[in-house]
DNA sequence: GTCTATAGAAAGATAGAC
DNA sequence: GTCTATCTTTCTATAGAC
């Protein structure tokens, strides 16, 4: 059961870089959230550069899938904006976690450049996908006020990380919720047009 | 010219703080960069704790300084938002450095509790200082519209320190821009009314 | 205040047996 | 795939001379 184990090392190292950094945790705290010895992590793993590399494809991978699934729940643009919230709302694990892409931001210097690459590759496609929600919005006319699509996919995603941040210096999903309530309140259930 | 000394100690943790993150320097670095040995550095800072409330302390006297400084030159509520962008922006130093609230942040299980209760206080402090602006821009005319102050004052901040994060993803003040740019544009050179 | 010297712990990583 | 054993480096921190 290799995969398993190497599935079980990637959850672990994900939910430890989110919570503590991806300089909070090492090796040995791998091993012991899974019972093995710290060579044997070393198996899976050779370098910490290389778990590095495939906890951000598989983030990548996973929140591209999470949109794809929003598009296909949820018909307005209104209804997809606020499921991309609730998303990142789910995240935050009650402020205890950001999610990878923030951590990885702020560990950057730790990081092979490879990943700072799959960072803006990551953050081209999330921004590119809420651009066209904001489109959508505004043909169905359920997000209001929406001036320029590419602006507001940019500021959502600044919005949304920032009160990821804001969330956690409080340790608190209220704070994550006062700092989207604006956004979330441009969303209308049906279409004023 | 001990005090000196500890400040030039300061100045060069907070930079390395912001670049790399407050697990990403260590007391060699600090002693190298200004010339001495690192138990010396003990003598200034005896441990990495002592260093991180020094750091949060005068980071929390600065802004608030900053702030002050905005009131004092800038009339309209248009005008001390825009100051106010244009600190986060200049704190940018390119897309290099993070501000260290948002370093210490991501940092929070590396550092001590008392730090932790300082990033709050310093958090309300800048939020309440943002919605008096916002008040401001209300009742001059000069920020387009403002619906409730204090929801405006919490998603600014957190667009801010999103808009960091963004900018240091991709190195690039471009990208703080364009994260700020609905904002920027909803300050009036004028007041409407 | 700054130094040399050193302790003790923990980090990332490798070799080789099983 | 996992183990024991070990290496090397780096980290925070302290003792004591100057």
């Amino acid at each position: 059961m290799s995969k398993d184990t190497k599935t079980a090392l990637m959850d672990f190292a994900e939910h430890a870089a989110r919570a503590r950094g991806f300089d909070g945790f090492s090796y040995a705290d791998m091993a012991e959230a899974v019972g093995m010895r710290k060579a044997s992590v070393h198996y899976h793993f050779p370098t910490k550069a290389d778990l590095s590399v495939a906890l951000m494809d598989r983030y990548h991978t996973d929140l591209e899938h999470a949109c794809t699934q929003i598009n296909v729940n949820h018909e307005t643009g209104a209804e997809q904006l606020k499921a991309l919230i609730a998303v990142y709302r789910a995240a935050l694990n009650h402020g205890k976690t950001l999610c990878l892409c923030v951590s990885f931001t702020a560990s950057r210097e730790s990081l092979p450049v490879e990943v700072t690459h799959k960072i803006g590759v990551f953050r081209t496609m999330l921004v590119n996908w809420i651009q066209v929600v904001f489109e959508l919005g505004r043909q169905d006319g359920t997000v209001e006020n929406v001036k320029s699509a590419p602006q507001e996919a940019r500021a959502t995603l600044a919005l949304l990380e920032g009160a990821h941040l804001a969330a956690r210096a409080e340790e608190s999903l209220a704070v994550f919720d006062r700092a989207t309530e604006l956004l979330a309140a441009r969303c209308q259930s049906f279409s004023k047009s």
